[in-house]
DNA sequence: TGTACATCAGTGAACGCGCGTTCACTGATGTAC
DNA sequence: TGTACATCAGTGAACGCGCGTTCACTGATGTAC
């Protein structure tokens, strides 16, 4: 028992998976304070390591930052794939397990459209890529619906109206005397039919 | 003439309109990069004045920041007002005209909408105000038309595809081999008709 | 018309702070023999 | 099985920086007499 005590000490200065502490810091930090909040040194202090260990894994914070991103966007496609009813090609449970991604993860998903962090929507070819991903999703879902002319439109009209709801919704600017999902589902809906005609 | 140009040196000291200038500064910084670079120092660098002299006129840079967010909504506000259309009733305009000030605003537009600065969008009863009246002007239009019972899910519905799609353009986030101006003029149609149904 | 004075809008110097990052180091690990 | 050593992952101290803000001040303005 003490050689397992001394054992469990030790073990304490290589971390051992550091990594990803640092981005299990970083994501709580991003949700508690937004990206504005994204600190090294914060990041670091909550681990309970130094702050320069950080740089045995990442070359930079926006490294981090971009890291970060990379994980909600991979987060973000598995729960579109997930949510993906190939049977009924109904769109709305895809546009709900979105918005439910984004609620979940307010500062993540901040993150990943550039909200502070200019360089992790940016500057990272991964981040663009797993962006790009998660856009054929929608696209391609169209695609088996529709004529080929109107996907383009459609894939766009539907990013638009999910991401702007998704940050509305973020941003605490729902009528919040309405019940939330029940809205969000009205909303989908109405995308189906388009704004009623006036009688 | 030796009179003017001392006077001219004189009333260099006293600005005269240093409110103003701080502000213009703050705005040219917010479109340089983003909310983040929003520095009470910076700006009063580029007006040519002391940092400290800003305090006469703002309590803190927070203070500058839900200024600069009040006047971004007052002018989206003014902008929509010119932009609707009391005879024909078409939304279209309204929200191309939405699009226009996020797109020649953008760095503004994410200020108000709590990039980086949450205390601009959240902490003033005047920014709070200012955006609920943003919002009415989407209401009251489709008051007019629609049946009460579809107003506010059409409201949210169009709101959130709107802000979306600023967001998106603005982001860069847009199929660039498009013409910009016609893809956002599909997508509102898109928002009468709905997604077209498949055959 | 001229002067005294309160008021206001600027100033420079300084504060403490937290940040990202670099550096030379040391402790732990795993591999070759 | 035991030892030497290269490699790797951590450390503490220090760097320079720019920030928001406070302070005691001074220069300019406008008003009362």
């Amino acid at each position: 028992m003490p050689r397992t005590q001394r054992k469990a000490v030790q073990s304490r200065y290589h971390h051992g998976a550091l990594r990803e502490a640092l981005l299990g810091a970083g994501r709580a930090l991003l949700e508690e304070g937004g990206p504005r909040a994204l600190s090294l040194r914060e990041i670091a202090r909550r681990v309970g390591v130094s702050a320069p260990s950080a740089y045995h894994h990442f070359a930079s914070l926006d490294a981090i930052a971009i890291a970060l991103a990379e994980q909600g966007f991979t987060e973000l496609v598995q729960a579109l794939d997930a949510a993906t009813p190939a049977a009924t090609g109904l769109l709305t449970p895809a546009g709900e397990a979105y918005i439910a991604f984004a609620r979940a993860n307010p500062g993540l998903y901040r993150l990943m459209f550039g909200d502070g962090f200019l360089a992790a929507s940016t500057a990272s070819a991964a981040v663009g890529a797993l962006r790009k991903r998660a856009y054929e999703r929608v696209e391609s879902n169209l695609q088996k619906r529709l004529a080929a002319t109107h996907v383009p439109t459609a894939a766009l009209f539907l990013w638009a109206l999910t991401h702007g709801l998704a940050l509305l919704i973020i941003d605490g600017q729902l009528n919040s005397s309405r019940d939330p999902q029940a809205m969000i589902r009205q909303v989908f809906q109405m995308a189906g039919t388009g704004i009623p005609r006036p009688a």
